[in-house]
DNA sequence: GTTGAATAGTGATAAATATCACAGAAATTG
DNA sequence: CAATTTCTGTGATATTTATCACTATTCAAC
């Protein structure tokens, strides 16, 4: 899926840019919090944010992860008066934020720039319900090699070897995207580790063979065009 | 969460209308097919329109259902080429089609009803993903108390015994909307039949305890406004 | 490099849920 | 209203997945 900042061209881009300011965040820090007024839509210059929901005790799972030159806040924003999850930097990032009032009355002004975040939006409709169909009808397996697909849309290279993913991945990451068990995440990564159809060493993931993947979640018979992580 | 139509001014409603043409459906009938190249958005001006995703073996998920002065089809015009769902009539229905084309350069020239597009999609975002945290966090028993706390918000009427539901619910159709085995939906309900959370006649359905279905799923620390079916 | 903190792997067990195979109810149709 | 068809309930069983408790490995910081 394309960050929302590509999207669009120099002159929508300057108008955003001109209304938003500039702000720092650390690795860990909080761009909001959940059940925190909504007041502002943010831009990514340099960096990744996750956005996650908290499920009491210690848990939480991961809605998305955005990374340069897309936005987040649009849950929030555009569908009530607080945020109902929470983004906190993964690593140290670069943002711009625009208020609630100002990208309101932007868009208002502004239909081809808002047609790109309906658009925006609805991508991100749709990569959310093929999430569940995935998880929901392959089981675990299916939600794990879900992950690794759509990791493999957003980051990864084609090599002879296979799809290398070139951001680091650790088990206890595709474990909060699916929900399931860091244990049970575990035993389906090294089961396929022995069946060659993935390799690693550490966090650096190679995609082997692609297609047990796409038989596995019927990906043929499946018209989703935006399946990201 | 509020009909599409309905957030609309009689201006803008009425751009959208000039521009739609009018067809009817019956039951049973297929509005759209999953793969079927997405070229017309569709609002609803009479019956009730089910969007689901197929699973192979006769099996399906709701994506979700839409009502009267709603629309559909968004996931496919927004987010692609293709619908990567199909949508299937429920009862006799009266629709309104426009094609992209046309939605996409009205969105494009009035920036404000765009807006009103995006609010609706990102609404419908925020309401895939607190479905997510519901099934993946509480299990199979919070699936199905999401599913009746959903309803309550789209069609509950107050009652000195409770929360009434207007439309008729089938066991089968929240197994649907959860992929939950239907088996395991029955004996959940049946299980709160007995402890007088919940009672029905058949398809209608009174919510007795909705504290309890709150408690459950632990309502008050979620900031999600958008808990629609 | 050593050390402490994260992260990952693994066996045993418990819990949740699906599946199967029917019987019984309710709804629909001619 | 009789006959189908559709929907629901239920026991038995199999399967999947989580949880717990612990060891091993990798990473990060001094």
């Amino acid at each position: 899926m394309e960050p929302l900042l590509e999207r669009l061209d120099k002159h929508d881009y300057g108008i955003l840019m001109a209304n938003s300011k500039q702000l720092s965040v650390k690795k860990g820090d909080f761009v909001f919090e959940e059940g925190s007024s909504a007041d502002h839509l943010y831009f990514i210059q340099q960096g990744e944010i996750r956005v996650f929901k908290k499920l009491g005790s210690n848990k939480d799972i991961t809605i998305f992860s955005r990374n340069k030159n897309d936005g987040f806040g649009e849950i929030g924003i555009f569908s009530g008066n607080s945020y109902s999850n929470s983004a906190q930097a993964v690593q140290d990032s670069k943002l711009y934020s625009i208020t609630r009032q100002e990208i309101e009355e932007i868009l208002a002004q502004n239909g081809r720039l808002g047609l790109h975040f309906t658009r925006w939006v609805a991508e991100n409709l749709e990569a959310s319900k093929a999430k569940i169909r995935d998880y929901i009808a392959f089981g675990s397996e299916g939600a794990v090699a879900s992950v690794f697909v759509r990791y493999s849309n957003t980051c990864g290279i084609v090599t002879p070897e296979g799809i290398q993913l070139t951001d680091p991945i650790m088990i206890q990451d595709i474990s909060k995207h699916i929900a399931v068990s860091r244990e049970t995440v575990s035993r389906i990564v090294n089961k396929w580790k022995e069946q060659g159809i993935i390799d690693n060493q550490n966090k650096h993931f190679i995609l082997k063979d692609m297609n047990y993947f796409r038989r596995l979640l019927v990906c043929e018979q499946c018209g989703v065009e935006n399946c990201a992580i």
